[in-house]
DNA sequence: TTTTAACCTGACCAAACGGTCAAGATAAAT
DNA sequence: ATTTATCTTGACCGTTTGGTCAGGTTAAAA
């Protein structure tokens, strides 16, 4: 599906799946999982993926160091596996910006989807920006493929609503950087926003105004209000 | 001015200042300087504080390693030295943000600045990125102090000119991050759009085209054009 | 010409790193 | 009850890292 190709979902030391066990083995295997893997996104977001150290990883999840090696084989291994469950997030998303309705509806849906994302999961928009300032060395393909396939599919149903008098004639790619850099920057600047906020995070009130904020600007900058 | 503070610009290994010899030993100095600042600049970029290792800004300045940390004491001291350099260029763009004209004009200027500013020095905008990702922990007090304080000078300015009613009456915040967010994107996600772009880097005309695309949309959104 | 101050660098070091392993603990299967 | 498969972990290892240093070269000053 995410097709990062060269690992499996299923990392264990032992090639195949030993999860097939009784059921408490089996939720000491989930438990221990879920717990490394968010301690990990939470480490790689912070520090990057050569910043980030397993034994890091292993103190903020509570497990002994050599127990993650136990569940993910390499610390590559485990970085490719948190990018995949990332870009699972980032495809719910996108699914919200589909071709059935209203543009302004559309618009609005999918920039607010991005919004909370970006509330809900900050750690996991952090990792995405450390991966592609850093070159999109693991994820180039999956950009260059997926990702790029539903951007292009969205600028044809941009180019539509042009075609049609529907908004103005702004380049689309462009559109969608702005929508792209702007909600992702509620997460990925979020220390500098606090900063400015006088070092205390948004309130959901604050949060929800700068969503409508964004909206608003957008929706009217290319002639959709 | 840039009040990083504990480093003085002068880091050599002997304390006070030995620049003022004669000329070409000054000239050796200052050449050698440059070139390790540019590749550290470059190296810092693309891997980050920790990711970035002496041995690669070496080699890339094309010096061996011991004379890295014969110009430069410590990794953080070169660090800190070009993230002055970097507050500094942003800096300049900030003064094009003045009170003396007409809203759009100013806000035209200005989108103008950071956008040009990342194209220009894409590496110095995904430094202040990684920076920042990482908890800002170098530069909390240049942002919270110097950085801030522009900020809300600029934002008391849009509120005189939603006061006015020379604009909509849009939270000048969420403006001022959209901004930041999408001149920055160009550089931060530069590889991203790259890719999107069929994996070559966008042609000036492009880029002129997304200048003026990012400028209609915002000007237009707030009420402006 | 001699002396001095700055520049240069291969070789080295202690610390931190990702990863391994043997040996023990626990729970499921027989 | 015994065997088997999985889980757990302290101790360890080879490599990489930031940083040091002694001994050299070069150029300015005396």
């Amino acid at each position: 599906m995410t097709s990062f190709k060269s690992v499996s979902k299923q990392d264990s030391q032992f090639g195949a799946k030993p999860a097939a066990n009784g059921a408490h083995k089996a939720a000491i295997r989930q438990e221990n999982e879920e717990q490394i893997l968010a301690a990990a996104e939470r480490v790689f977001a912070d520090f990057g993926f050569k910043g980030a150290t397993t034994a890091r990883i292993a103190e903020t999840a509570n497990v002994p160091k050599a127990n993650v090696h136990y569940y993910f084989s390499t610390k590559e291994a485990l970085y490719r596996r948190i990018m995949e469950d990332v870009c699972d997030h980032w495809l719910e998303a996108a699914m919200t910006f589909d071709n059935s309705a209203d543009p302004a509806v559309i618009l609005r849906g999918y920039i607010e989807a991005k919004m909370d994302l970006s509330r809900a999961r900050p750690y996991g928009s952090r990792l995405w920006a450390h991966e592609i300032i850093r070159g999109a060395k693991f994820s180039s393909g999956y950009i260059s493929t997926t990702v790029k396939d539903w951007l292009d599919s969205r600028v044809v149903v941009i180019k539509g609503w042009i075609a049609e008098g529907k908004m103005d004639d702004i380049e689309p790619y462009s559109l969608m950087y702005m929508i792209f850099a702007t909600t992702q920057h509620y997460a990925d600047f979020g220390r500098q926003i606090e900063i400015f906020n006088g070092d205390r995070p948004l309130s959901e009130e604050q949060f929800a105004e700068a969503k409508e904020n964004v909206v608003r600007i957008i929706l009217k900058g290319v002639g959709l209000s």
